[in-house]
Parts: C-alpha cells; structure tokens; sequence
DNA sequence: GAAATATGTCAATATAGCTGACATAAAAAG
DNA sequence: CTTTTTATGTCAGCTATATTGACATATTTC
C-alpha cells in the first residue's frame, strides 16, 4: 500500500498511523502521527516552492513577484481587488511587486470598462511566457507525484489539499478555480 | 466520491481531472488540472500556517520561532548544525532567532558530552507548553480534514506530502522522522 | 452635490532571510 | 604536541516581503 514510503532496508515509514491502528485512529492521532503530517506538510511546501524560486532567480523577481503573475495569468483582466483578496496582503505591499512587473513588461494593466476606476490586469505574452515556465515547473512536481502514488491515492490529494483550506475560504477559492477554468483556459 | 468537494448547488468540483479522465490522466493532467493542485497546496499551506501564527503574536514570536521551537521540541538534545541542516537556512538567521527563543527562557542550550562544542537545544517547560499549543493548533486541521475525508483518502495524504518532498530530500526527512519517533515520543 | 469605492502613494517599521568576514574553543589528524 | 578541521558565535550590511497609518485622486453611486 505504502511502498514509495518504504525503505530499502526494511524500516518504519514516515507516517504509519492510519494503516497501524485503523480502529482508534482518531485518538492515537492526535499525538505524534498528526505531527509527522504537520512536518511533511512543511518539507514538502519548502520544496515545492523551492523550484519556482531558482527560477525567479534569473529574472530578479521573488515569490511574491510569482504569486502575482500567476494569478493574473491564470485570470486574466483581474482586478486589483481581487488580486488582494486572493493574495491577502494589502494594497501597499502589492503596489511594491505590481509596479515592478509593469514596469518590466510582465504585466499589462488596462482601466475597467464597464468601471473605469478598476484596473484590469493582464499578462504581457513575455509574462505569459515565464507564467508557464514557472506552472510547468510545478505541475512537473505534481505529475511525478501522480505517477509515484497507487492510482488510489490520486484523487485523494485534490481532496485532501482542499479539505486543508479554511472552511469559510473554500467558496472563495471555489470561485477562483470557477473563474480560472472559464478564463485561462488550456492556456 | 468527492461529496466534500461539492456545492449545494451542483457546480463542477475543484480538481476534475482525476476522476473526469482515469485513462487519459497523464495527459489531460499538465494543463489545467495540475495547475489547480498548485494553487490548492498555495491555499492550503497558507491557510494551514495561519493558525499558528495568530498564537504566536501573543508571545511576539514569528514564523522563524515556531519553526526553530517545533524541531527543538521534537527532538530534543539537537545541536545547532542539525537544526541548521533541517531548516534549511543559515546559522545567522538561525542565531538571531535561537538567541531570543534562549532569552526568553523558551530554550535550553547544554554543552554536548560526547562533544563539547556542540550545543544540544532543549525546550524548556515553559518552550514545551507553547510547542505542545502550537502542534495542538495544528494537528486538529489535520485531524479536522481527516474525518472529513473519506476513510480510503486517509492515508493517501501522508503518501502524497512525503512523495511531494524532494527524492534527495527524502531520507533524511525519514531519519528525522524516526529519531523524533524514538526521542519525543509520545510528548 | 455628497458619499462611497477603487486605486495609488508616502513614510515608517518588522520579520526573515542572505553574504562575507572574522573569532573561539574543542576535537581530530599529523 | 602542533596543525588543521569542525561546531559554533558574532558583527555588519543588505534584500525581500510584509505591516500600519495617513492622505490623494478619479469615478461611480446615491
């Protein structure tokens, strides 16, 4: 069931507590196995964001730099407020990183027409360009990981990654996603 | 199958592509739908940190003390270089945090015996009480998403985060891993 | 016309990381 | 027993990312 956690040399796996005690689950949890969960959750986003960042590297930008274009790339003619409430950072800090994509030609921003005082943000096609460097990058990781894992167990991450959301931001990103597939597209 | 995934009024799930196309998964995989994975792990790290963080402020800690906190608590007697090796940063950034975490008395720092210039880290009862809090904080997302999930999903999110971590990364996520398990044990 | 909204901007501050250079004590190697 | 390596500390300066607070402007809405 668990064979990409084994060893060669026959040892524990990293986290054994959902196959050790299937029946008292919920309370043995709760003291070192919902921990590991904890720890491999924080190694594995250490290097899941570690490959877009090597990446960034050439091109002077951060992580920040890379969370905007995403999502401007991925819905295109979004507004400034929404960017916010995706980001959840506030309008100065933003300004800081949107300025300088703009600036260098990653991102295009063009008053709303139904209202005028919004800024609508698109990716330039450079931006467009390095957007889909930076999500291939990622996606490459997640595809590995697809292929690693028992058929079983595929669906299972969407799934579990979702339930990890806050329950009072899950329509929020249920929306986000919903804009997404109409918008970005294929890509 | 992913009913947590649904909304009332039925709308598209987040992340399709598992079940929309079984054969053609590989394929159907790199262009969107990997993409949402991406963006689900982004949500999903975020919301997951934030927890924590909120407790922190009430000592004037950040994310740097957790952090250094957590893997001192787990494995106590950790000499610095361990530690420096498990966050992956450097011994500057750590010290500037150590230092405060061993001032405000949240951390014990002991000559090693075998070696004397190591310095093994300790929590204090004091360090403990918070890092057991912050793990408490935690561990119930885990275990929140865990009864949400259905009980076959269950143990494919542990597969899923260590198959997410670097392959040269892996093991020693796993000696840390079982040196926490033998070390901390229950806590 | 007044009020609310979307956005921009200036200034100061905090946190968390980095590089580079140098210092010290203890262990390991010769 | 001297030299070298190792484990750690520390100073100084820099960068990136975020914050709060205050104020400005254009546009839309009431």
């Amino acid at each position: 069931m668990s064979e990409i956690l084994q060893r060669k040399t026959t040892v524990s796996t990293p986290v054994a507590a959902f196959r050790r005690a299937p029946a008292k689950a919920a309370a043995q949890l709760e003291g070192a196995d919902a921990l590991e969960l904890v720890e491999l959750f924080f190694f594995a986003y250490r290097d899941f964001v570690g490959d877009a960042d090597r990446l960034l590297e050439n091109y002077g930008f951060g992580r920040a730099h890379h969370r905007v274009l995403h999502f401007v790339h991925r819905r295109p003619g979004l507004t400034i407020a929404a960017l916010l409430e995706t980001l959840k950072i506030t309008k100065q800090s933003l300004n800081r990183v949107l300025k300088q994509l703009l600036d260098a030609g990653f991102v295009e921003a063009h008053a709303g027409v139904v209202d005028r005082r919004q800024r609508l943000l698109y990716p330039t096609p450079q931006g467009a360009k390095l957007a889909r460097e930076l999500a291939a990058l990622q996606s490459e990781r997640f595809l590995r990981v697809m292929e690693e894992l028992p058929p079983a167990a595929r669906g299972a991450a969407s799934q579990f990654l979702f339930a990890m959301i806050d329950p009072n931001e899950r329509e929020r990103v249920r929306a986000h996603l919903a804009r997404a597939r109409r918008k970005g597209g294929p890509s």
